[in-house]
Formats: structure tokens, sequence, C-alpha cells
RNA sequence: GCUGCUGUAGCUCAGCUGGUAGAGCGCGUCCUUGGUAAGGACGAGGUCCUGGGUCCGAUUCCCAGCAGCAGCUCCA
């Protein structure tokens, strides 16, 4: 081991707990990643900054692929469960550490017992793969190779690589022969390609390391995959680096706390958006905005409470379907809600873990929670509990059930208790719209010549979104869509489909989002979750693409992206860290109007089925505003700016001339303030430039004299002295053009 | 929900492996009355996320919870 590079892995305070040489043994240890290559060099290079290396650098490698910010890295999943813990700088080098699989006797030893805590050594054991091979084995080619797919198999169970196996079991033996990369001794499952020798990588960065589900499904263990990005040189590196730090400036929420457009509050909740008058004024013009437009496009206002019946969202299908993902439902009888908890257990016949923790704190207050429940390994036993539980709670609520108590499984019991639920008065938060609008338009017999029927609502909506899932304003609780519900018949589908993409469109083209693509969300055949007849489906996907592609868009068909009632054309757009996010959606709907029995009278004097659609060209005001704030990085154009105009004092003197300027503006009808502090006009400029304000009115004894103003834009900055009167109409018309010029 | 990280003043963060905390910006008062991105002085402001535990002593160490961040899963 001697000229042999290794890792210093720093600790958090202390050079001390490490023993020398444990760091080669991580290297080594490394290198044992599937699809991870460390690769000894001459440099000073450091991982993730703090993993730092004696005589040479430490280099990860994986498949390589080309992006249009150069390339990308990643290395496999890990095959194999970590045993080893070490307590080491806070961040990645750790983490890396920590998930080595222990193939090579990893063992973590207690090294020394503090006051409370436990610190951790750990160490390798067994020769050192270095040892063997040296740096010359790491500069060693990366060899492709392929075997026979049973011989795969063979070799992949030889190197204990279960979940390799398992993937050839389920996906790859389909294949006649698979292909392996080998460096040295390393020998790695890969489609490929890989690059020649790991030396190529000029530089590299790990960004982040996080769980991932094995084969990306949520039921299948977890494993750890660690994203990196690699470049030819550090230049390319760090100018990319760079790229992304100067993104995350636009992050709207760091602008949105900056410039006081919104904020989120514990106490309130998370996910629940507060906002700020200068958010607030900005939703009010882009809702101003859609309304005139709707007016125009022969939509009808209507307003819906927020919350609705039980019974709707069951006929509407929402409960049930969405039941996790929604707050609780709220019932008269205190108990019906733990009754409706069992029920939805009885009827899934499973301990479902989501629901676990509420069924244990519902039993703890009702005294009904016994040991035995809590150690009991079988789901089955615990359902049989369940169902005791249910059996004491109806007889002490006097509630006369026969059906349950006849019943001979827990499906009938289910059936049952649903039965006397749905007599029970019960609310839910409504999470959808829809079922609402579909109210209004049954409230009236229709007639063929009343449609389309086009229902429009800033509706208000509550969805028990995850805790992973929250983010800012695009990912919230509480938010309210640019919802409407279209009802027709089939041969005007078509043409609303088209109008309200070309709806979408405009309102993209208006605010200068151009960076979006369209996606055609279509049924996955293969899945349960969808309802309705395949035959509706096959006919509303073929005419949704028809006419994409008759309005010459390009799209692209994503199975499984439809909602479960129908197909839908999403508008998706990025955020500064390049996530993408659903914004408009026009949705088609054969489901809904049949399970709740919507009729118009034809031509023919007969009853017929109309169709719905549903479209919200923001989305939803919360996120349309969070990627919005991104969009422009929070320098909205002059017809959206919270506040349009800031009038600056070049010193107190000129108050009460500052005061008239300001008036004759705001009598205008523009949004004006003014800085009359006693400040430098320096500062107060330099204050409304953060503020990101479109224009600043200097005033002084020249302006004052002659009844005039100092522009200063904020992108190009002076534009010299105008008469107040001229300066109105420039921005008068800037308004109404909803321009889009200096929003840089 | 899962994996990992983080949680200190209004904001951004520092606090060197345990002895009741600091900076910059912001805020307040006073001085300064100026010409296109930071004038100066003084001052106020903190349950160090919450709850347990270890210890003579915890912001610091341990456990749990909550929240935020990144990724995964989900997204009507």
């Amino acid at each position: 081991m001697t000229a042999l590079p290794f890792i210093d892995l720093t600790p958090r305070r202390e050079h001390q707990w490490f023993a020398e040489g444990i760091t080669g043994e991580i290297t080594d240890a490394l290198v044992q990643v599937p699809g991870l290559h460390v690769v000894a060099r001459d440099a000073e290079a450091v991982l993730e900054g703090r993993v730092y290396e004696a005589g040479g650098r430490v280099r990860l490698s994986a498949e390589l692929k080309r992006t249009a910010d150069g390339y990308k890295f990643w290395s496999q999943t890990f095959d194999r469960p970590m045993s080893g813990v070490i307590a080491v700088e806070q961040d990645i080098a750790a983490q890396i550490v920590k998930r080595v699989p222990s193939a090579r006797g990893w063992h973590p030893r207690k090294l020394r017992h503090q006051a409370s805590g436990e610190a951790y050594q750990a160490y390798l054991e067994g020769r050192s793969w270095f040892g063997r091979g040296g740096v010359e084995a790491l500069r060693k080619a990366i060899e492709r190779f392929e075997k026979a797919t049973a011989e795969a198999r063979g070799l992949c169970a030889d190197l204990k690589q279960k979940l390799k196996v398992e993937h050839i079991d389920d996906d790859l033996k389909q294949y006649p022969s698979l292909s392996f990369y080998r460096q040295g001794e390393f020998i790695d499952l890969c489609r490929g390609p890989h690059i020649p020798h790991a030396g190529k990588i000029g530089a590299f960065k790990v960004m982040t390391i996080a769980g991932a589900y094995w084969k990306n499904d949520s039921t299948r263990p977890q494993l750890q995959r660690l994203y990196g990005t690699a470049f030819f040189n550090q230049k390319d590196l760090d100018a990319y680096l760079t790229r992304i730090e100067e993104a995350k400036k636009r992050d709207h929420r760091v602008l949105g706390k900056q410039l006081k457009l919104f904020t989120i509050s514990q106490m309130v909740g998370s996910g629940l958006i507060l906002w700020m008058p200068k958010g607030a004024t900005v939703r009010g013009i882009l809702e101003s905005f859609i309304k005139d437009e709707l007016l125009k496009r022969g939509y009808s206002p209507v307003y819906t409470p927020h919350i609705g019946r039980l019974e709707l969202y069951r006929t509407s299908g929402h409960f049930p379907y969405y039941r996790d993902a929604q707050f609780p439902p709220m019932y008269h009888r205190p108990s019906a809600g733990t009754l409706d908890l069992c029920q939805y257990r009885l009827a899934m016949g499973e301990i479902d873990e989501k629901r676990e923790h509420d069924y244990q704190e519902y039993m703890r207050q009702a005294h009904m929670l016994p040991p035995e429940y809590l150690k009991e390994p079988s789901q089955a036993k615990k359902l049989e509990m369940m169902h005791q539980f249910v059996l004491i709670l109806l007889k002490e609520l006097h509630v006369n059930l026969p059906e349950y108590h006849r019943a001979t499984n827990h499906k009938d019991r289910a059936d049952a208790l649903l039965k006397w639920l749905m007599e029970q008065e019960g609310f839910l938060l409504k999470p959808m719209n829809c079922p609402h609008h579909i109210h209004i338009y049954k409230a009236e017999p229709r007639s063929y010549r009343d449609l389309p029927v086009r229902l429009a609502e800033f509706g208000t909506v509550y969805r028990y979104e995850q805790t992973g899932e929250l983010n800012g304003m695009t990912r919230v609780r509480g938010f309210t869509q640019d919802d409407a519900h279209l009802f027709m018949t089939p041969e005007q589908v078509e043409s609303e489909f088209r109008d309200n993409l070309e709806f979408v469109l405009f309102f993209f083209r208006t605010l200068g989002l151009t960076d979006y693509r369209v996606r055609l969300g279509f049924r996955d055949p293969a899945s349960t979750k969808y309802v309705g007849e395949a035959a509706d489906w096959d006919a509303a996907q073929t005419s949704l693409e028809k006419i994409v592609k008759s309005l010459g868009m390009s799209y692209t068909v994503e199975p499984g992206e439809a909602a479960f009632y129908g197909p839908k054309a999403d508008f998706v757009v990025k955020d500064c860290i390049g996530r993408e996010w659903q914004l408009g959606t026009v949705q088609l709907d054969y489901n809904l109007p049949k399970r709740f029995d919507l009729e118009y009278v034809g031509a023919d004097n007969k009853p017929h089925r109309p169709i719905m659609i549903h479209r919200a060209p923001f989305g939803s005001m919360e996120r349309f505003m969070g990627i919005l704030i991104e969009h422009f990085a929070g320098a909205f154009p002059l017809w959206l700016a919270p506040e349009q105009v800031r009038i600056v004092t070049v010193s107190d003197k000129f108050r009460a001339y500052g005061e008239t300027v300001e008036r004759q503006l705001r009598d205008k009808g523009f949004r004006v303030a003014g800085d009359y502090r006693p400040d430098k006009m320096g500062a107060k400029i330099r204050e409304a430039q953060l503020d990101k304000v479109p224009y600043m009115l200097i005033v002084g004894e020249k302006e004052q004299s002659a009844g005039a103003v100092a522009v200063r834009a904020r992108v190009e900055g002076d534009r010299g002295v105008k008469p107040v009167a001229e300066f109105i109409d420039c921005i008068e018309r800037e308004v109404q053009t909803r321009s889009l010029t200096a929003t840089i």
C-alpha cells in the first residue's frame, strides 16, 4: 500500500478518530460499489470539498451521458446492504462511506464512549484492492464483454448481486445475451456504453445522494443512489456549478420571501400559502386577466362552497380513490370517523402503514388498544381485532347493524359498515371542483341548444399531499384552480378541446412562457386504476391526439399519465433547478357524466349523455405564481408588478412635490409608492432596484420647477427628465400592451 | 410516506467535539439634506425548532417528534 493513494476523511471536528490507513480502506470499499469506479490520480482533488487525498486524486465514475449541461454521471444503485456507521464529515463523504457494502469485512467498532454519545470507528479487514492491482489497475481500460443470458445470471449470482439476478429474471431474460463491463477485477452488468477508462474524466463533483426505490417501485426495497456530474476539465465544472448557483437565486421560495410575495407559517400549516399584499396584487391582476378572457369566450361564472357532502365524492369516485391524499372526512358523529377508518381497512383487506398510526390513536383514545395488538405480527389477526373493535363500538353507539353481524368475511362487513356510513352526515373539504359544477349543470334541464355549457370558477381545493412532496408554492395542500368545466355534445368535443388548447397557448404567450412541453397523458392498459370503458378511452385518446396534431403542436404521448377518469393534455414547465411541474391542463372526461347520470335533450327529443372537459390554463394560482416568479426572476413586467412606480426624492425638501406626483399617478390607477425618507438618494435607488420596481421617478429641484420627473427604468437606468403627463402616457401604453420588456 | 441532510436574532449565516451566544444586512433613535445601486453614530432584538435523556452543567452529546431542503414514490 506504500505509494498508493488514500482518502483522508476528515472528521467533523478532529482528526484523531481515524487511524491512518483507514482512508485507504474506504477507497477500497468504494471500489466495490457496483458501477462506481475509484480512480487514483495526481492532484489534490477533493470529494465534495472535504475528502482529501494524500498522494492522489479520487474520482468516481459510472455511466456517462451527454446532456445539455455537459456530462452527467451517476452510479448504479448499490446492491448490498451496508453494515458500518462512521462519524465523519456530516455530508456526502460520510454518506458514501456509510453505504459501502460489507463484502470485505467492514466492521464497525465502538471507539470511545463519550459522556453520552458514541463515536464509531470502522475498519476493513482483508486484502486491499489497490494492494494487488495498484494504480495501474485503475488506468486499465473498461472493457465490454457479453454473455449468454443464462451464463450472465450465473455470473451475477456468483458475484452475490441478488438484485441484478432479479433484474435478469424479471426483465432481461427476453434478450439472448447481456453485456458486462470490467475494469480490472471489477465486473458489472451494464447495458453501456462506458467511457474507455475512468481517466477520461477531468473533473467531477458528487452532487447529492438519496434513496431510490428499486425499479422505481415504492413497495420494493430502497437503495442508495449517488448523483454526480463530470466534465472534461475543472473550468467547465466550475462554470456549471456557477450556473446552478445563479439559477438557485431565482428560486421562488427565496424571491417570495425577499420580495414579500407570500409566506408559509408553521402555525397555519405546511403547504398552505399565505399570500402577502404584493403577491396578492399580482394574483389579483392575473385573475382579472383570466376572467375577462373567459367572458369573451362564452364562459359563465359560478361560485361553489369549499366543502361538500361525502356522498358527493363517493359518487364522483374522488373520496374512495384518493382517500390517502385527502384531509380526513368530517362526520357529525365523532365515532363515525373511526368506523370510517375501520371500514376502509376492512374493505382493503390489509393493514396499511399509512393509516396504522391514526388507527392506533383512535384505539388508544377509546382505551381499546390492547398490547397484544401492537405485538401481533399477523395482518389477518390484526384485522380480526379491528373487527372485534367495531363490534364493541357499534354496541356502545347503540347502532343496530344486523348485516354486519351476519357477514362472514371482512369484505361483507366493510359493505355493511359503508351502508351505515352513507347514512351518516359527513363532509369533505373539496378536493376537486367538478362535482359541484356538475350539480349546477344538473340543476336545470339542458337542451342540445344550450350546449356547450361552460362553468368557470376560481375554485379552492384541498388535498393532503405527502409531506415529502410539499414544495414552496409549487406543491401545496390548499390551492385555487382557475377551473372550468364544459359540458357538450360529442360533435362539439373537437372544437372545444381545440379552443382550450389555444386558450392555454394564448396565456403562455402573453406571459412569455415559451419553455414548456406538451404531454398527452394516456391510459396505461396494464393498470387497473382507471375507470370507464376501454372503448371510450380509445375514442377519447384518438380524437385528442388528432386535435393536437392538427394544431401543429409538438407533444409526447405518455401512457399511465392520464387522470383516472380520462385522457388529458398537460403543459409542463421546468423550475429553476430543472424539476418539471404541470401547469395548464385540458382533460377529457367520459366518466363523470355517467357517474352523475348527466343528460341533455337532443334534437331527436331523446335524452343524451354529454361529454365533459375539465380545464385550467394556469393549473393553480399557487403553482403558476411560483413558476412565474422564477420565470421573471421576481422582476414582473409593468402590468403585473405589485409596485409599478416609486417616487424617490433627492432630499426631504421635495417631499410635497413628490406627493403631488404620486397622487397624479395613483389617480390614473397605477400602483405607486413614495420613498420620502431622509436617506441618501443613492441608497433609496438601490433599495428600489432590489425591490424590482420597474420605474423610479427621481424628484428634486430641477423637476419641481419644471413640473417634471427624472425617469429611471429598472433595467436601462436613467432615461432623462420628462413631463409627468408624458411619463404617464408611456406607462399606460406599456400596461395596455402587456409588454414584457424590461423584465430581466 | 421512504432515504439522507439541516433547524442559532426579522433575513443570511458563524459559534473551534459541553461552562446560559456573535457578525453582516434589516429595524429604532439621532446627526447628515444629498442628483441615479450602500453617509455616520448609538441602540433594541435570541424559549439556540419542540419534548425527553446523559451530565455538576447541554445551543453543543443521545433518543423521539415537528419543520425545511434534495432525491425517490405519489400528484384528481
